[in-house]
DNA sequence: CCGCAAACATGATTTTTGTCATGTTTAATC
DNA sequence: GATTAAACATGACAAAAATCATGTTTGCGG
């Protein structure tokens, strides 16, 4: 099938040692190129929805994706932030599922689609891939576990403090060292954090006056220091 | 190696179609047989630490096992509840980390211990056996992903009956067909909902008045259709 | 540039949940 | 079977967080 928009090719593309494929056999990167489809999503557009089949899986060019989920009160809970070279989508291919979460971009994104069944095969001849995908959903595993019991026992500011950082990890900052390189509503930050958008938006503020972040409309300027004293319970 | 005891052999064990094992080449079976090293745990036995570094995974034959985190205040958060058939260990194995969560035994236990080099031998030659625990990572992770919509959004009253059910769906019931399978104490059962032990005593003492659960010390009768009324916020 | 809706902000109040205190029951050990 | 520590239970209170109410600001489409 013809690309929609041609990124180059898997082969020569910014992401190919970046990804869950940095492993993968030259052989088995070209069979994928050969099948992908690649597209283009504006920002808050779906690209796909919780309770849907999947039928392949998606690999980040660039852009910026949250993974949410669906409260059964209809409150999103954003479970994943997705970056350049991620690849989303393969849970629910693996579990033979529908998809758990909800995707939607956060900023105008390239991604390219992989289709289930090219996909399937690589993975079945390219032990290198394999064990790169177990890793992968071995770390998420941990990742959301740890996240698990924070939820369960850190209180909101911690949790306010700890999701900034997190931020941080994900997407960095931007030239200046200090903003985060990503926009996000104070209901989002909420959403990942779990709590209640007032609480964020007035633990934001505490948390200016406390010196600890800069804010600037949706810019979030983090000292990251101070940040990191929270999070320990070590603030008073 | 020789067995400290034997439960016979992997390819005639009782789990053996039970367990991620279900797919793998008998071939692979056997030789995992002539490695698996067996043991027994009492019951409040460490099976292994958070932080220390996994040198293979556990197959339980009989018992069954409780994974706990232990929060940065070291309040225990129970992450899994493992049953005859189940593997653990694995996640730490093939993210190539340290034990991210410990294991104790909930009653006296047998477990065959899978040393790493055979597993990850079989694994890269079993593609069966790959994508089985491909799946089980999936599955995992999104049970763990639920649960942390569920540990943000959802009161403690509806995490309490949630759990109640989820010991039930991993353990079963007795013969009568309504007592849970498993002894727990209150601060388990909270340290799996995620709240304070005295909660939790509470809520089972309101769940009893309301003719959702019968208690007798650690014996717990449940009222399936009551408490999933609960769970689904439907209680008034 | 204006109008308007969405996002942000903040105070007041209520609800939920955790903590502390205290007593009772249970179960393990000698 | 007495001793004793741990687990269970319950009330009173404090703390945390959500909700509700009400403005203010921001950014977008005409």
């Amino acid at each position: 099938m013809q690309s929609q928009h041609d990124y180059s090719t898997c082969q020569s593309c910014a992401q190919r040692f970046n990804s869950v494929f940095c492993k993968a056999r030259e052989e088995y990167v070209k069979a994928i190129n050969d099948q992908k489809i690649c597209n283009t999503f504006k920002k808050g557009q779906l690209l796909f929805n919780e309770g849907a089949y999947p039928f392949g899986v998606y690999c980040i060019n660039e852009g910026k994706i949250k993974l949410s989920h669906q409260g059964d009160d209809g409150k999103e809970q954003i479970i994943r932030l997705l970056k350049a070279g991620d690849v989303l989508g393969y849970r629910a291919l693996l579990s033979g599922d529908r998809y758990g979460a909800s995707a939607v971009a956060l900023e105008d994104t390239k991604v390219c689609f992989i289709p289930k069944e090219i996909f399937i095969t690589v993975l079945k001849n390219d032990t290198g891939l394999a064990f790169e995908m177990m890793k992968l959903l071995s770390d998420e595993l941990h990742k959301a576990e740890v996240k698990l019991t924070h939820l369960a026992q850190k209180p909101i500011r911690e949790r306010l403090a700890e999701t900034l950082l997190f931020i941080k990890e994900t997407y960095g900052f931007e030239e200046d060292g200090i903003t985060l390189n990503v926009r996000l509503s104070r209901e989002e930050i909420a959403n990942l954090v779990g709590t209640a958008t007032e609480s964020t938006i007035r633990l934001l503020s505490d948390f200016k006056k406390d010196g600890m972040v800069e804010l600037d409309g949706k810019k979030i300027k983090i000292l990251q220091h101070k940040l990191l004293l929270q999070t320990a319970n070590l603030q008073d």
